[in-house]
DNA sequence: TTATCATATATGACAAGTCCTATATTTGCA
DNA sequence: TGCAAATATAGGACTTGTCATATATGATAA
C-alpha cells in the first residue's frame, strides 16, 4: 500500500538503486516500514510500468545498476498522497491475542510473557533514546520531522513498558 | 499468522459457527485483531483440515448452522501458542511515512494531518474510557486480562496524543 | 403479502508481503 | 591468485488478508 509511497519519497530526493534503496529504508524508516527487498524490487517495477518512476541503466559507474528516478508523475502522486487524510488503519496485535486468551495458560505464564517483552521494549527504548539523542532538538522542518518519527517509536515504547508494568500489578 | 489461535480461543471457551464467531470477535478483539469474513471461514476450514477443530452440522435448530468445536489437539496447539514467548513483530505505520517526507508538503499542511489524526484518536480514545469504565478493576484473572487488553488501546491512543501535540510544538 | 433485514456460508479475484533461491559481478583481503 | 563478502537484480511459491459477489432461509415490519 505506502510501499509505493514510501518509495516515491526517498526517489523525490535523490535517484537510487533498488538495492541503494533497500539500504536507505533499512536504516531510516525501518522501525515503521520494514521493506522486503522482492517487494522493493517488485514494486518499483510497478510504479515503473505506471509511469511514476523513470529507470536508467547505469554501466559508466563501478557496476551496472538501475537507477530510478521519480518522473513529474511520480512527484504529484506523492504530494497528493502526503497530503490526503487518511482514517487510522486498524493494527493487528498478536500479543493482545494471548493475553485475551491468556486464562487458559495462568498468571504465572503470562507474567513470564509480560516479562519478556518488557525486556524486549526495553531494548528498543534505548535504542531510540540513542539515536533520538542524535538528533537536534530543532532545526528545518525536515529534521524536526526525522525527529518526530523516532520519537513516535520511543513514546509507543515507553507507553507499552508503562502498561506491562500496570498489566503485571493487576496481575499480582 | 494468529486468526488460527484467536478462533482456538473462541472455540475453547465454547462452540461457535463462522458467523457466531464473526461477531464475537467483532464484539471483543476487533481493536486489535479486526477479521475479515471470509477469512475466518477459510480459517475455520483450514483448522478443522488440520484436525484442530471439528464441525458439526445443526439443523435441529431455528436455522442450519455449521458449530465449530476445539479439539483436544486444538486446544494443545492453542495452549502451546499461548505459552510461547514469540519476538515484536514489526508493524506498519503508513501515517510516519507522510511524516517522514512532510517536507515536501510544508509545516502548515503537516499539522492539518496531525490535528485530523488527534481528531480520531480523540474518539477512540473516548470510546475506550467509556468501556473500561465498565469493567471492574480486579476480579478473576480473565476480567483483568481483558481489561488488560482494553486499558493497552486506551494507553497507545493516550501515548498518541502526546506524541502529536509534542510534534505540533516542535513544528511551531 | 411483499419487501427488507439478519442469519449463515462460501467462492473468486486480487493485493501485499515473506521466504527462498538463482545469478552475476566486483571489491578487498589473505 | 584465489576466496569470501558485498553489490545488484529478480523470479517462484506461498500466506494472509481484502473486497465483491452469490446464495438461501427465517423473522419482522409496513
Amino acid at each position: 500500500m505506502s510501499l509505493r509511497h514510501a518509495i516515491l519519497g526517498f526517489l523525490s530526493a535523490t535517484p537510487l538503486s533498488g538495492y541503494d534503496l533497500r539500504k536507505a529504508m533499512d536504516a531510516s524508516v525501518q522501525h515503521f516500514w520494514p521493506a522486503d527487498q522482492a517487494q522493493i524490487y517488485r514494486t518499483l517495477a510497478r510504479l515503473v510500468a505506471d509511469g511514476l518512476v523513470d529507470v536508467q541503466e547505469v554501466d559508466g559507474d563501478t557496476r551496472q545498476r538501475k537507477l530510478h528516478f521519480a518522473t513529474a508523475a511520480g512527484l504529484a502522486e506523492l504530494d497528493d498522497w502526503l497530503r490526503t487524510i487518511h482514517p487510522v488503519e486498524a493494527s493487528r496485535e498478536p500479543f493482545l491475542i494471548k493475553m485475551f486468551f491468556g486464562g487458559r495458560i495462568g498468571a504465572a505464564d503470562v507474567c513470564a510473557l509480560l516479562l519478556a517483552r518488557r525486556g524486549e521494549a526495553e531494548v528498543l527504548r534505548a535504542t531510540f533514546q540513542g539515536i533520538a539523542a542524535s538528533i537536534p532538538e530543532s532545526g528545518d522542518l525536515n529534521t524536526v520531522l526525522r525527529r518526530a518519527t523516532l520519537l513516535s517509536g520511543l513514546r509507543y515504547v515507553e507507553a507499552e513498558i508503562l502498561w506491562i508494568d500496570e498489566t503485571l500489578e493487576a496481575l499480582k
